[in-house]
DNA sequence: CTTGACATTCAAGTGTACTTGAAGGTGTAC
DNA sequence: GTACACCTTCAAGTACACTTGAATGTCAAG
């Protein structure tokens, strides 16, 4: 299959699919005669595979490592499960965070209410955000 | 003031300083005879509005947005209120996200637990990240 | 008078995940 | 035979907010 079958299977550009060959994440698929990406269909998956990692948060290079172990012949459900649950706790401390920033950012809305502009001082920009700080 | 100590009083390198100048959030300074920045008290207030507005999320480019108004002679308050109220809906949208993207993560993380490496199929390369898919 | 901390400019690098562009070759339908 | 979609490589660009490096100049203390 060439290319750009393959991204229209998967739903994603060629541009990506050869920057993840580049970038390791893909092996170098045969060629045709006139020099074209030949591939079998294992890259389908392998693709999938990669779409599914990103879309619960993990980068490529982690995806990489994950592909790795299994193109050495290992199981990597281990490797993949720590991915998991570091993502989790990464995800619990954004959420945290974003809570207490929003939280924040209200305040500042209903001060934002109260102030009357003729009278904020222009020498501070704007009084609104550094009523937080 | 020289950008070391504008630097230190804000806790801000000064390359960031310098960087600031060159996109357009601040005037450029005075120039002492020797060609060294020669800041005036002002711009600490400046680089403060321009910390507290990064530290609820707002961009430098939104940020240069209120800068120049603020430049212009108008207050700016009514631009920050809703930046701030965009903002917020913003982070809504991203703690429901990482919401969902975490009982997802909860799910596989289930999965994993309940996995046999040893049945796991190669080709898919990791069956736990594709459960959810 | 030299050392060392501080300053200057300009260009390029950082990280992430790609995309875009240029300049060209290939495959197939009409 | 020619149009047009598709493929190739390689370099550079994108967004964001800076940092780093090179080569050089300045200031205060001892």
């Amino acid at each position: 299959m060439r290319i750009g079958e393959i991204a229209g299977e998967v739903g994603v550009a060629t541009s990506a699919i050869r920057f993840y060959e580049e970038s390791g994440l893909l092996p170098a698929p045969e060629r045709t005669p006139s020099g074209y990406r030949d591939y079998d269909a294992s890259v389908i998956d392998r693709l999938a595979f990669i779409r599914a990692g990103q879309a619960v948060g993990l980068t490529l290079g982690e995806l990489r490592g994950v592909l790795h172990i299994r193109d050495r012949g290992d199981a990597p459900c281990r490797h993949v499960a720590d991915l998991i649950d570091t993502r989790i706790e990464d995800i619990d401390q954004r959420i945290k965070d974003l809570r207490r920033l929003r939280k924040d950012l209200s305040t500042l809305s209903e001060n934002a209410a109260a102030f009357d502009p003729a009278e904020c001082p222009p020498e501070s920009v704007c009084r609104i955000l550094t009523t937080i700080v």
